[in-house]
DNA sequence: CGAACCGGGTTCTGCCATCAGA
DNA sequence: TCTGATGGCAGAACCCGGTTCG
């Protein structure tokens, strides 16, 4: 018991960093020296809090309550990691605030291994250059690295991901963006990947695994939506703009990629409120449909602020014509747009005879080009 | 040469429900 | 039966510049 009182007493000290250094402890040790009377099983007794680990976590400066909300079973367990997971993070360059971030928010961090930890980090290494890139994630999205315990199916997905023929700026940018994929199950993984190739055979393509491959190197997203969602959104479209089989092919591995992850109800929504305002601004619902598929995109857009950019453009003197025929402009925030339009009147441009693609550049290129148009001498 | 085309970069977690194994 | 693992959901655009074209 003296050593506990010991270790307690060290641990009044503030700062991990200082502790490590100067007692040249491992976590381990402190971890097991903490428990030293407790019992012999996984879990205290029932609805016990584990007292030491509570004291370990405020030391780390975890937001305890916020544990205990989120995974209140973590604070029964008898034996946890606290402490190596906290140095080990410490090595990896998180700062203290980002590992007690990362406790707080997914606590059952504390019930990995220091060696399943390692290996965990190596295979994220694979992918990775260095591992500031890792724990910048870590510190976005704690769960996506933690919630599994299984490094072999970790593993198994990664060599799954480069036998779909993805690349490695391809997995980079899957892991940086959607992490969880990492962490589904392969089998999940592998389910998405069957459902799109059937898709792709189902609409008359004829490499399934080059749609697929394509698809999820577009979205990288896709692989964390359930197959379900993604079907209705399929589906929804094919209602939705009556297209033939190689016309839904194309869209779908296109741009119509980007927006196959969207809610269902999103989508729909979004949907009706283009056809809606598309009609009330006289257009054909042909013409909604062109829109559609040469700007696929669109259907990202909420109504409020799709509806509002649309009012900008046209009270800035543009049609809706030009509109449909250039909707990349559309890509732009409506605070983008109506500065430009506010130089481009002053300086008297004319939509009419230059056309709208002025809208859709750079900063840098539109701010060069309003700068030519003023030094050019008033006719 | 400027304009138009086109693709790419950034970004997306935190909660709840349910399943499955100890 | 408990709890850890896993699946699923809602939420919601914007900007830049290399390359090609005329």
């Amino acid at each position: 018991m003296a050593a506990v009182s010991g270790i307690r007493a060290l641990m009044k000290v503030p700062h991990l960093l200082i502790l490590q250094q100067s007692f040249r402890l491992t976590p381990l040790q402190l971890a097991s020296t903490r428990h030293c009377s407790g019992s012999n099983g996984l879990k205290l007794p029932s609805d016990t809090e584990n007292k030491s680990l509570l004291e370990n976590l405020s030391l780390l400066g975890v937001d305890v309550k916020m544990v205990r909300q989120r995974q209140p079973g973590v604070l029964r367990k008898a034996f946890t990691n606290e402490m190596g997971l906290a140095q080990f993070l410490q090595e990896k360059g998180a700062s203290h605030k980002i590992i007690a971030s990362i406790v707080s928010r997914y606590p059952r961090a504390i019930t990995r291994s220091v060696k399943h930890l390692e290996q965990r980090w190596q295979l994220w290494r694979n992918v990775f250059n260095t591992d500031a890139e890792i724990v910048s994630i870590l510190g976005r999205s704690p769960e996506a690295f933690f919630r599994s315990s299984d490094n072999e199916n970790l593993e198994k997905n990664i060599a799954f991901l480069i036998s779909l023929g993805l690349n490695s700026k391809d997995l980079h940018r899957l892991l940086t963006t959607a992490p969880r994929t990492f962490s589904n199950s392969l089998e999940l993984n592998k389910q998405m990947v069957e459902f799109l190739e059937d898709i792709c055979h189902e609409l008359g393509g004829n490499d399934p695994e080059q749609f697929a491959k394509s698809v999820i190197s577009k979205n990288h997203y896709i692989l964390i939506r359930s197959t379900k969602r993604v079907k209705a959104n399929i589906d929804n479209l094919k209602t939705f703009l009556k297209l033939s089989d190689a016309k839904l092919l194309a869209l779908l591995q296109g741009h119509g990629a980007d927006i196959l992850d969207l809610s269902n109800e999103y989508l729909k929504k979004n949907f009706k409120n283009i056809e809606q305002k598309i009609i009330l601004l006289g257009c054909k619902k042909d013409d909604m449909k062109k829109l559609i598929i040469n700007y696929p995109m669109i259907l990202y857009i909420g109504p409020s602020t799709l509806n509002s950019k649309l009012d900008c453009l046209l009270k800035g003197g543009i049609t809706i014509k030009q509109i449909l025929e250039k909707p990349k402009v559309l890509d732009y925030s409506t605070q983008n747009i109506t500065e430009r339009l506010k130089e481009l009147q002053r300086v008297g441009y004319d939509f009419e005879k230059n056309g709208i693609n002025i809208l859709d550049s750079s900063w840098k290129r539109f701010a060069a080009k309003i700068e030519k148009l003023s030094d050019l001498p008033e006719e």
